[in-house]
RNA sequence: GCGAUCGUAGCUCAGUUGGUUAGAGCAUCGGUUUGUGGUACCGAGGGUCGCGGGUUCAAGUCCCGUCGGUCGCCCCA
């Protein structure tokens, strides 16, 4: 007889039940309620889309769409991605569906994104994100509003006191130029001292020698020239403008002068929530202020800015959730009983009570079923009990229980 | 892509310097109890010891390879 070899998942992908999609749901449900209390409009957006739309947007040479990338052919023999995060196929539709009408455009979602990358705690090929994004708004107020609304999230997660916010400028693209040169010059200097790895970033992206972790790197580093000195006026008042945005609101922040992004399309603000208590992947929250993104897409310039969030990592920082239990479980006894109550069951649910009911094994197992639930009442009915209109109504952390009529066990169980 | 570490029952793990038939707890199922749980007792099912090769009279145990998990580097949410 041939062997069935059981299917594994795909490595990096995970399955989740209990306590853990409960954790996963619990950040969902936060993230969805701020969202309203911040009149940001739900979208949905596809998980595939074009390679095209990550290609150019986050920049050909960055790590993530030069080898992390899901891309195939499909059968047509278009070149098609699994989406490695949210931001560029929310420009790409803000520009093909004509979203361009309602803006500036408060939009969130969330959902799944994919990374081909090895797996460790807090990293997965298959993650989830929350995603918030203000296209059309080139004021410093969206910054504030994005990062608030980031803040408030963790803030009702329980998690305002484990995460700091962690904020810099990149400053204009005048800015940028200018600096990114000077550092150029700095890092090939002492190119000789820097570790092999920053060795290769000097060509590719100076601005990353900065996040090194190479200790040797650190001095170099240090001395390295600063984005204040090359901040042009207009990208120095933008930036006070999103400071002073966040003091009146009451948000703690620690300036980052060597805080980076690694994706190219960023512009002005850059922010990380992070936290020391998840191991190498510190970095909860991330964004930034994306001008130039929507018109590497083809688009008119369109100043942007937005987050993404990893729902995992917030998962596992949380407080565990309750658990969901029923309100009552019904445990009937002999056939004419099983009708009934399911009868009732049906009846309960319909008024919003969370039932279930115990339908294998003998009473004693039906019960031990009913107590391994958490249901805070069992309500049992026999032959007796059928025969009198009346179900036994226990309570399951008190052990009382008295017989209540058939049309008042809901109210009996609310009580 | 690189490094470290671990793979024994559904889960968490024990298994001596290599030695007969690989164990425990939890979970599952059955029973003590065809009407009372969160307590007890009895019993049952469930293992090619990740996979392949090697050393040996003998391998869960030692060696090599491989696959997988975990953690770290890189990078990132």
């Amino acid at each position: 007889m041939a062997q069935i070899q059981t299917p594994q998942p795909v490595r990096g992908t995970q399955s989740m039940l209990g306590e853990e999609a409960d954790r996963f749901h619990a950040v969902v449900a936060a993230f969805d309620r701020v969202r309203r209390l911040f009149g940001f409009k739900r979208v949905e957006v596809p998980v595939l889309e074009p390679t095209a739309v990550f290609s150019r947007s986050l920049g050909e040479t960055t790590d993530v769409v030069s080898n992390e990338m899901y891309t195939f052919e499909d059968r047509g023999g278009d070149s098609v991605t699994l989406r490695p995060e949210f931001t560029a196929g929310i420009a790409r539709a803000y520009l093909s569906e004509g979203w361009q009408q309602y803006a500036p455009l408060k939009v969130a979602t969330h959902g799944a994104a994919f990374r081909y990358e090895r797996p460790q705690k807090g990293r997965f090929r298959q993650f989830h994100q929350l995603d918030a994004e203000i296209i059309g708004a080139g004021e410093p107020q969206a910054d504030v509003e994005v990062l608030l609304f980031a803040d408030q999230l963790l803030r009702e997660l329980g998690l305002g006191k484990t995460v700091v916010l962690k904020l810099n400028t990149l400053g204009d693209p005048a800015t940028r130029q200018a600096w990114r040169d000077a550092l150029y010059e700095h890092f090939n200097a002492r190119a000789a001292d820097l570790s092999p790895d920053s060795r290769d970033r000097l060509e590719r992206n100076p601005v990353r020698i900065l996040d090194s972790k190479a200790h040797g790197d650190w001095p170099i580093v240090d001395s390295a020239p600063v984005i204040d000195d090359f901040l042009t006026s207009e990208a120095a008042d933008f930036f006070a403008a999103v400071t002073a945005g966040l003091d009146a609101a009451g948000v703690r922040w620690e300036r980052a002068p060597r805080l980076v992004r690694g994706l190219d399309y960023y512009r002005h603000t850059a922010f990380e929530f992070m936290t020391d208590t998840l191991g190498a992947q510190g970095t909860v929250v991330a964004g930034g202020r994306y001008d130039g993104l929507i018109e590497a897409l083809g688009g008119p310039h369109t100043p942007a800015i937005g987050w993404a969030a990893g729902i995992e990592r917030l998962a596992m920082m949380i407080d565990a959730p309750p658990p969901e239990q029923p309100e009552a479980v019904l445990v009937p006894l002999g056939e004419a009983a099983e009708k009934a109550a399911t009868k009732l069951l049906a009846e309960l649910r319909r008024d919003g009570i969370a039932a279930d009911m115990a339908y294998r094994g003998n009473m004693k197992k039906r019960m031990q079923r009913a107590a391994a639930s958490g249901a805070g009442h069992a309500v049992i009915l026999g032959d007796a009990e059928l025969e009198a209109g009346v179900a036994q109504v226990k309570d399951l952390a008190t052990g009382e229980q008295r017989a209540v009529a058939l049309e008042l066990v809901n109210t009996a169980i609310r009580a």
